[in-house]
DNA sequence: TCAATAAACGACCGATCGGTCTATTACATT
DNA sequence: AATGTAATAGACCGATCGGTCGTTTATTGA
């Protein structure tokens, strides 16, 4: 168990605390005064753990993606073959915008659009963890054609990016329209499509 | 031709001028500074036209979405055939992040995430641009249907969802990333897709 | 040409922005 | 319990926010 200074323990409590703000409201509109608001502690106790609001932002993001990142694996982890593991992340993504790990939605899909015109400190760890994704899907697809599960003739590079970008456009228009359905129908679409034309 | 009066013009400039500055850097990012700048306008030439931020923010992306759904009407009216729609839509977001309509990508993308947990007004609109989006490609499915273009098998309003969440999430990806190429994947993929799954 | 009207300017408003700094409080160590 | 240090409060800063309004400048019609 790690032991944190109370110093450390507020600076992660400020980070928690600011992440679902930021996930939500974006970077510019949400202000200091949400956060003080949201931590109860006066500005003076946040500026002493951060030299600016963009580091605050910064590691909200980090702490949304990780928090993320680390439910997802915790999924992925259960299953063993790459079928298991891509059904599993369908089964992750499942109602998610009811209740996502962070308030807000998913980090990347909000700050690539958040930031990609304006926060180029923000859009870099945004790029960073799409990359990050589109890897991890790409190595999981790999490991199924490895183990026979999966067809040589799949593309894992392309199918990975087929796969994120339909989750993501589909928690758009499942948050847009209030209507988790929307995304949960792109799921049932993307496994009977994973089940019909990857399984080999 | 229309004859609009002076008042009409500058109120369509302002707009015009400011549809970009929203789209690519959201309602709280946008100031009426910089519309201001965007316009060469004083602030009581700007507010002699619009009540409100949240009036342009609001007719501002009225003209982007207009703008986009005109660009892309007149690429799809081009084709007869449910198919050739289709594959037109494709041809039409082909380096769509390179040179879109409206500078910052797509609108509703952009105004869905932007909006949906901070401003209503600009919710609504985005959803209801979205269903409208949904609506036409479903259409066009059930149009390829009746012609015997498309399987009878396809279900039009679940192959719409799918068609543009891979769009919208394309659009992101290539986005944040600066590399269109991962748009043009995107679209490579579904035109293969729809080839070999859709077409009867 | 000149008056009537429309449009645009820009100083100004109170509120809020991100950020600083000193005084005070809380805590740890002996 | 006393003392040194770490952490927090909150008044304050200049800049900027969205928005107002009296004044000035263009435009229009007679």
């Amino acid at each position: 168990m790690a032991v944190l200074s109370k110093s450390e323990k507020t600076r992660s409590f400020i980070i928690e605390k600011a992440a679902p703000l930021f996930n939500k409201k974006g970077y510019a509109g949400t202000s200091m005064n949400d956060i003080m608001v949201a931590t109860g502690l006066a500005k003076g106790g946040i500026y002493g753990h951060f030299q600016s609001k963009d580091e605050i932002a910064a590691a909200a993001f980090e702490f949304s993606l990780t928090k993320v990142r680390a439910d997802l694996l915790n999924t992925i982890n259960k299953h063993p073959s790459a079928l298991g593991k891509l059904f599993s992340i369908l089964d992750f993504y499942k109602n998610y915008t009811l209740k996502p790990p962070v308030e807000g939605g998913c980090p990347i899909l909000n700050t690539a659009v958040d930031a990609d015109d304006a926060y180029p400190f923000l859009k870099r760890k945004a790029k960073s963890a799409l990359h990050d994704m589109l890897n991890g899907l790409e190595r999981i697809i790999g490991l199924g054609i490895t183990m026979k599960e999966i067809k040589v003739s799949v593309n894992p590079g392309k199918t990975a990016e087929m796969i994120f970008a339909q989750i993501e456009g589909g928690i758009m228009m499942a948050k847009v329209s209030d209507d988790v359905g929307l995304l949960n129908s792109v799921l049932e679409n993307l496994r009977s499509y994973i089940e019909s034309h990857l399984k080999r």
